[in-house]
Formats: C-alpha cells, structure tokens, sequence
RNA sequence: GCCCGGGUGGCGGAAUGGCAGACGCUGAGGACUUAAAAUCCUCCGGGGAUUUUUCCUCAUGUGGGUUCGACUCCCACCCCGGGCACCA
C-alpha cells in the first residue's frame, strides 16, 4: 500500500508523545516521603506538613523501581552531528527500555551554556554571549527533538540562566564557610599582549598565546580563588573501587594516576655554613652586599630545606640537594654570597652572569607540563652545601629545571645511582654516582662485602663533592643504574636491610632524630577557579577596604551578570571594567567596596547539574535532598572519554562536599559509567574545525531519524569508534523499507484478529494447533527475543540486536506467502514481536507499525514482550559429530536426546563410520544439544 | 618509560571453552522491466582434490602452553590506537 516516509511518521508520533506527556516523569511520592523522613534532616523545616507537590499526585505510578539515565550534558555550539547522536542515541535506548520493562526513568536533557567560545563569538560578530548561546540552544533543542529522544523537556536546564548559576554562587559560599574554598597566589599561563590569563589549551606551539603566535606565555603568580579537592585527595581515591565493574577501567585507571598517590618521606637539609653566621652575623657582610642582606640571612638562617622522597632508603647515595627553579630559597641562597658563584665559576661550569641568564630562563618557562617534559635536564651549582641529616655530609645544592615547585616540596636529594632522572643529572655535570642499593638476588655475602668495598671507594675519603668532575676524572667504573628495590649497602647502620625495611626504620629515625617525617602526597592539586572572563558564574566576594574581603550574603543571591558588558578579549576581567558591576556596597559596614570581578570555571556548571535536574525550580535551595535522595545515584551515565578526568572527578568532588554538607546521603554520585566511542569520518574524530561532519539534520531530512538511529548502533559496538559510511546507511534505509512493507502487507488480516497480550492465548494452543511453518516462525521469534533481551540487558550489544532481527525479518520474507499455511494471529504476533524489539531503536517507525497491525492506544503503553521459553525450543538438533576435535559428520536428533542415542545415530553417519573405522573409542565427550567429540586411537 | 584498549574475509563486525566468519556493506550472476531505479533470488576467506553431489586441508598478529576441544583461558613476543609522563 504506502511506502515508509520518515519525515511524516516521525513528526506524527513526536506530536503525540508530547499531547500524551509521554516521557514527563516525577519522583514516587511514597518513596520520597520516605526518603524524607527516614534519613534527611537538613532544610526540610517547611516540607513536614506540607502536601506533596501538586505534580506528584496520587495518580503517579507507586513502587516503579526508579533509573535515571543520562547523557552528558552539550555545549551548544557548532551544529549537531551525528556524533552527538550516537551519545544521545545511545543514551536513548536505555531510557526507552528500561521504561518497557517496568522502570520509573528520568532522562533529562540540559545546556552547558556558559564558557569562552560564546564570549569569543560575541566579540567577532559583535553580538552578546547570550543572544549566541541562547540561538543555539534553540537550534539544539530542535534537532535533538527531531530525532525523538525521550527527554523529560520541563526538566531542561540551561547553566546560564542566574536561576541556574545562584546555586554555584550558593554553594561557593558553603564551601567558603568550610575552607573548601580559599584564595591564594598561584602560577598562571599569562600572555602579556593580552594581558590576561590562558587556560592550557590556550597555550599553543609549546609555549605561545594561541591569539599572539608571536608572544611567549609568561608564568606569573596571581591571586586566584582555588577549591581545595586535595581535602578529599584520599576518599576521592578509595571510593574508585566501589566503581569497579561499573566504570569502565581506564577511566578508573586514568583517575587513580590523576590523583596520584605516594607515600614516602620529607626530610630536611640544614644548610651548611649557617651555624657560623648565626653567631656572628654583623660580622659576615661582605663589603658592597645589599643593605638587606643580614635581614635576608636572618630569615635563611633557620631555612632548611625541605625534600620529599619515596626512596628514603638511599639517602646515603644522595650526592646532590636539586632545587626548583622557582623555589622560595633560592633567590636568598644565590644573593647571599658572591663568591659562591665564583665557586660554581671555578668549577668550571658558570659564570655568575650566566648563571642568572639560565636562572631566569628556567623560571619563565610556561606552566605548561609539556614543555617540561621534552626539555633537555639542565640546571646550576649554587656554590652552597646543604648537610645530609643522616650521615652529616655536605652535598652541594643545584637548582635544575626539572625539578617542579608544584609537586612535593619543590626540592629533592639527587641519588644518581638509584634514580633514573637523578642520574641522567649527575652524567651531565659530573656529580658522583655511589652505589647505596644492590639487587637482593644475585647477591652472596662475599659480593656484598665487596660491592661495600666499591661503595666507599667511589664516594671517596669524606671529600665534598663539589660539581667538580673528580669521580669520573678518577676513572671510577660508572655504577650501573638500579633503580627497584634491593638490599642496602654503604648505608651506616642501615646496610644489610632489605629496601621496605630501610624505608620504613629510616623515615621512623627521622622522625625521632627530628630531621623528618612520614609523608604522603597527592599528584592531585586543589582545583583553581578563577577566570578573568564575563560570560560565567560571577564569584559572590566583595572586597571592602575596612572589612576586608566579605562574601555576599544568602539574601543577595544570585549575583548576576551585568547586561551589557564590554568585550575585547583584552586586558582584565571584563566585569572589573564595569563600574555599576564592580562599585558596591560592604554588605558588613555600608562602605564603598568592590566585588570579586572573575567569573567561575565552567566545570562548576557541570559538577552537580545532574542533581537539578530532580528538581529544576526550586528557589529555595539548589534541590530538594529528598528528591535528588529518590533519583540518585545516577544508574547510568553515557559521555565521552574525554571527560574521563575533569569532569567526572570535580563531579565526585561536588557530591563529597554536598554530602558533607548534608545533601546528599551517598558517597559517588555515578553507579555506572559508559563512554562511547567516536563517530569518525576520514580516521579522525568529526567535528566542525575538521570540516568532516554528517550533520544531524541533514541525515534526518535524507533518511530520517530512525535511520540515523539504528545506523549508528548497527554500525559498531557502542563503546568502539565509528568510521562513518554512506554506503552502510543506505543498508540500514533498506532495512527499515523492508520491516515496513512486511508489515504493511499483513496489516490487514493482522487488524481482524486479536493477539499477543489481548488474545490472551496459551502456549500450548499456538502450539497443537499450528502448522510447521508456524511452529518454525514462532520458534525463531521467541530465540531472536530470547537473544535481543540479552543484548539489551548486559552487554549493550546493540549491533548484534539488531542483527538478530534482521535474521528474524529475513525468516518470515523466505517463509512467504505465509497466506499459505501461516495463520494471521501468528503472522500478528511474529510482526509484533518485530515490532516491539525495534521499538527502543527506532521508535516513530515501531510507534507507526504498531498502529498499522491494529492498535488504538499507543506502543508506549505497552511493555516489553513476554519471552515464551516453550516456543522457544527447538524439536530437533543437529548435532556435530567430531573426531579428534574435527567434524566429520552430523546427525539430527530430538532436542534433549541422551549420549547413547547420539552415538549410536553418529555411528551410522557415514564420514564418522569412515574415520572410525579400524580403531576404538577411548573417550566420548559429549554436550547435550551442543556436540559429541570421540577421541579414538 | 608506565597504565589501559585492540589485532578475525575486500570492508564494518558476529561468535566469552563446543560447527570461525552470524548480520550488514561492497562485488559477481540471475529474475522482474521497453529501459533504468526500486525490489526479489543465488554466490562471495585461501589452497587442493573431485570436474555434476561433495571431500580434504590451511586460516582469528607471532611463538609456546592448558584442554577431548582455544578467536575465547595462561605465558612470552610483535604491531596498532589511546591516556599519563622529568611526579622525586
């Protein structure tokens, strides 16, 4: 009769699932009740004799297990691609599943709205962030519609609105009242054409302003608000195993190195020669030095610096204390003797002035990681001694480049012998190399006395060593690098330990001794928010000459962004330039006060929106504890690898502090994770800059959204990347025509006749009274449910779901004319079964067929097909027949038929009788329904 | 360097200890048609034997191992992709 048309189809049942609400949800009212009274306390004064909510009403379906399924939330920027689609697809199928099986689903959608690219696009096309954002979300919204997701719109949340961004500033405060949030100086990417700060990625070409190519990224140090999610460094960590199985591996595995845990020791180093100052101080000033420079030594003469080490056990092999180049100690260490350079002079590396040229380069190097990473190790002799605590022996103090300030304590004792990067140094500019470790393997007492011998030898008779060159001038044989654990040696009363046993006893004499401590430290540093930006969260601190830096009150929330700014992408906080922004009232005395000009890092948009979305208007508190109690945890949640880090771990961070602060009663906001795989075209990923994008609309004016749909999980394995092909495409189109015609073509007797749930019939009625090509069609039906619930179920294998119903619609087009011998209650029920299956994947086309074979109410109304195992089950096997682990031959027996019958059917097959023949049976495996092995000899 | 993935036909991929290559794409042939499109049917890993039916053999990155039986489990290695990286 017709044929399939997408666009008409797909409009239609959009229409009617938004009339019948269709995917509006709410919260079970006797579950949040309890919830309510059982466990949550804080801010629910109001609530107790309040009626619930006039949304949730008697009406709203009691005692549905609750899942929440998400997508991760977009930018909207750029077009929509079938990239995004296959997320959201994905995500899709879930939610439609899960509702045909029985689930109370929330699956909301939201924008990221706020963030640098709409404050960039303002500035080109001289338009406002929000009339760009707010465009694009409509055009967002749009698409996303014309694909039929089913989203919860009256859940829709946009991060830009000040009903959304209040409770940023909200929970900025709490966390200011916690010391969760705190200000401090901190190094910066700063480009000083600009003169503003860059993120990271803003950093481009090893250490360039991505806007100046010409300019170099300075580091500077200003004052930038921070959130201290080093205080959660250990639960953050620990809780990553209540995650295994549901998270995928490497996105733990990604996080644990993040956070990076290390346990070892700080130990410190008095500097040499500070003793004698101290008594005689007035006396020590050189002729001619800064007229600061006894204060500068009164400061230095109780410094000592601090190292932090995992290898306290090879202190003894220590030849060098390394300093960051921008370590608070060494600007005091260098000025505080002139001759000290010459001694770095005379040991033939550096001349004062050169030395200051490296200083000064190492120091201005970029924040940037990477550029660390390739340098080549460089670094300088201070001319001073610092004293090893442990066998008081003077070693000299380097400043090298690849020592970093921001981990540890910015210094460390170099043990060229034992450590790799330590030793690559000590080539370089000569410095010994003793031997404090040996492998504890090939190690018999004679060695190690010997190896004892070496030792002592190379670190010579007490001598300093200066950067001089002595131990290789020497022609010492160059230690080999050991860099695991071993059995001490050359290491005082220490020697003769195993490793473990070295760190543990020498970290616990430090301690004792006074000289140092246990210590573990964390990769992980605190999260710094500040950005000199508009369009974000403005930060709701108000500095105030008299009382200093003064948050806003909880009354004067939200604070909102200025209408109009103005943006140049230059120079400071746009809002520091507003003066009807900036000038304000101190909420504490009524004076002239200024407010906090920076906006916040969009990551606090993303870090709890997903808590919103129980309850998106409330203006009493960022939500209501007992709804987010009721949806929460997230059972699923569906993104992309690239979040794998930031994300997901401020996500984690957000919900520790929310439950500290009584919000939330469970420790991990995200019971499973899923990251999808990519949409490629051309090898690389599809995105607009690439020019290599399938736009959504596009495939969905071409072919419709259904095709798109079930292409995209047809294609590949969900979590696999996608290579985009318009050929495949075309296979799926086919697909759907068919499914479409089949079903058009029965339609009609279909609609005379009742079936499925409404026929209400038994197995075992289908069953005598069908014929064998009704039987057959049955049969493999219910296998294909049987299999497609798995698929739907565990494993996600959507590929193969829909591979098996492909099979099933190929089954019933070979069983044609199933006017001949196929009654139309079967041909119903077969269709139906298609039908329902495909529902979740393509569900305008499912939602059509299922109106075309008879139904008035619509396939939302119903469930997921009941699995009939008595159909299910085949009447005969064939059964493989192997010898010696090959198949020579098969028999066909009765489902169920017992080794003795098999066998004895198998002996009569001619190829196994042929390789039979002339020798015996030694052993016969056999696997009901499955095969029969005979291992003869 | 360390940590995760992954290697199966011309291509995307099935198969989680039991007939390797389901399903789809491409390609070839055929039917329908005045013709084309659409649709439908058949074939499609390599080598060999049999010249019709079929049979043998090799084959899931490489080499070992466990097992009656291995794409699947174990060990070693090679290659590809991704993440992290002077992290002390």
């Amino acid at each position: 009769m017709g044929d399939y048309k997408p666009q008409e189809i797909e409009a239609k049942w959009q229409k009617r699932w938004e009339e019948n609400r269709v995917f509006e949800t709410e919260a079970d009212v006797a579950d949040v009740e309890e919830v309510a009274s059982g466990r949550w306390q804080a801010g629910r004064e109001e609530k107790g004799s309040q009626d619930p909510p006039s949304h949730i009403e008697g009406g709203a379906p009691r005692k549905k297990p609750k899942y929440y399924v998400l997508e991760m939330l977009p930018y909207p920027s750029g077009t929509l691609h079938m990239g995004h689609m296959r997320n959201y697809t994905i995500g899709d199928v879930v939610a439609r599943v899960k509702r045909m099986r029985g689930f109370n689903v929330i699956h909301p959608m939201g924008w990221d709205a706020f963030g640098l690219p709409a404050e960039n696009a303002a500035i080109k096309n001289r338009t406002h962030p929000r009339t760009w954002t707010n465009n694009n979300i409509a055009e967002f919204q749009r698409v996303l519609r014309r694909f039929g997701f089913s989203y919860d719109w009256r859940r829709e949340i946009s991060t830009c609105e000040p009903e959304y961004y209040r409770w940023n500033q909200w929970f900025f405060l709490r966390m200011l009242e916690r010391g969760i949030a705190y200000k401090k100086k901190s190094r910066v990417n700063w480009c000083p054409k600009c003169c503003t700060v860059l993120a990271n990625e803003q950093v481009v070409n090893g250490g360039f302003c991505w806007r100046h190519e010409d300019t170099r990224v300075e580091a500077r140090e200003i004052e930038q608000w921070f959130l201290k999610t080093t205080a959660y460094a250990d639960q953050l960590l620990n809780d990553l195993q209540e995650m295994e199985g549901s998270w995928p591996d490497r996105v733990i595995a990604m996080q644990r190195n993040w956070i990076g845990k290390s346990t070892g020791a700080k130990v410190w180093f008095e500097i040499a020669g500070e003793e004698k100052k101290t008594q005689d101080p007035g006396l020590e000033d050189e002729p001619g030095a800064p007229a600061q420079s006894s204060q500068r030594r009164e400061a230095e003469r109780n410094q000592r610096i601090e190292i932090f080490t995992t290898r306290i056990d090879t202190i003894y092999g220590a030849s060098a204390v390394i300093l960051a180049p921008n370590h608070p100690l060494v600007g005091s260490l260098l000025a505080a003797r002139a001759e000290d350079a010459e001694a770095g002079q005379k040991s033939g590396h550096y001349t004062a002035e050169g030395r200051d040229k490296k200083l000064a380069e190492m120091k201005v190097t970029s924040v940037k990681g990477e550029d660390i990473a390739t340098a080549e190790k460089d670094g300088f002799f201070t001319g001073r001694y610092a004293i090893n605590p442990f066998n008081g022996e003077k070693v000299p103090i380097w400043v090298g480049n690849f020592v970093l300030m921001e981990y540890g304590t910015g210094a460390i004792m170099a043990v060229p012998a034992h450590d790799e990067r330590d030793n690559e140094f000590a080539r370089k500019f000569g410095l010994s190399i003793p031997v404090v470790v040996v492998p504890a393997k090939e190690r018999t007492n004679a060695e190690a006395k010997e190896e004892e011998h070496r030792g002592r030898g190379d670190t010579g008779a007490g001598g300093s060593r200066v950067g001089g060159a002595d131990a290789a001038q020497a022609g010492a044989p160059v230690p080999q690098l050991f860099t695991e654990y071993g059995i001490s040696v050359n290491s005082g009363a220490y020697s003769g330990l195993k490793s473990e046993e070295a760190i543990e006893r020498m970290a616990a004499d430090a301690e004792k001794g006074g000289f140092g401590k246990k210590e573990t430290i964390y990769r992980l540093r605190d999260w710094g928010i500040s950005r000199q930006r508009y369009w974000g969260t403005p930060i709701p601190v108000i500095y105030c000459e008299k009382d200093g830096m003064v948050p806003v009150p909880d009354r004067d929330l939200p604070v909102v962004l200025p209408a109009n700014p103005k943006l140049t992408g230059e120079g400071q906080s746009p809002l520091a330039t507003d003066p009807e922004f900036v000038n304000v009232k101190c909420p504490k005395c009524g004076g002239a006060a200024r407010r906090d000009a920076d906006t916040m890092d969009t990551f606090v948009d993303s870090s709890w929106y997903f808590y919103r979305y129980c309850d998106p208007h409330n203006d009493k508190m960022p939500f209501d504890p007992a709804k987010a109690g009721y949806w929460f945890p997230i059972d699923q949640y569906i993104g992309g690898i690239t979040h794998a880090i930031l994300h997901l771990l401020y996500s984690r961070f957000w919900c520790k502090v929310m439950r500290d602060l009584g919000l939330v009663n469970h420790k991990e906001p995200i019971a499973r994770l899923f990251t999808q795989g990519m949409v490629q075209k051309g090898g690389v990923a599809m995105s607009k800059s690439r020019g290599n994008v399938v736009g959504a609309e596009e495939m969905a004016q071409k072919y419709g959204a259904d095709t798109g749909r079930i292409y995209t999980l047809f294609a590949a394995p969900p979590e696999k990347d996608l290579e985009w092909s318009e050929e495949s495409i075309e296979g799926a189109w086919r697909f759907l025509n068919r499914v479409y015609r089949l079903v058009d073509k029965h339609a009609g007797p279909a609609r005379e006749v009742a079936s499925g749930p409404e026929a209400s019939l038994e197995v075992n009625e289908w069953r005598v009274a069908s014929t064998e090509k009704e039987r057959t069609l049955l049969r493999k039906a219910h296998q294909t449910l049987r299999r497609v619930t798995q698929d739907f179920e565990g494993r996600w294998h959507f590929n193969s779901a829909i591979a098996q119903i492909m099979e099933l619609v190929n089954a019933i087009y070979g069983a044609e004319p199933l006017e001949d011998g196929v009654r139309p209650e079967v041909r119903k029920e077969v269709l139906e079964l298609v039908t329902l299956m495909l529902a979740p994947m393509t569900p305008h086309l499912a939602e059509e067929l299922w109106e075309m074979l008879g139904h008035e109410s619509g396939l939302w109304t119903v469930g997921w097909p009941e699995f009939k195992a008595e159909l299910a089950k085949e009447d005969e096997v064939e059964i493989p027949v192997q010898i010696n682990g090959k198949v020579r031959g098969r028999v066909t027996v009765a489902a169920g038929a017992s080794q003795e019958e098999v066998l004895e059917k198998a002996k009569e097959d001619a190829g196994v009788a042929m390789h039979l023949n002339g020798k015996t049976v030694r052993k016969v495996i056999f696997v009901k329904d499955k095969m029969l092995n005979l291992v003869v000899g």
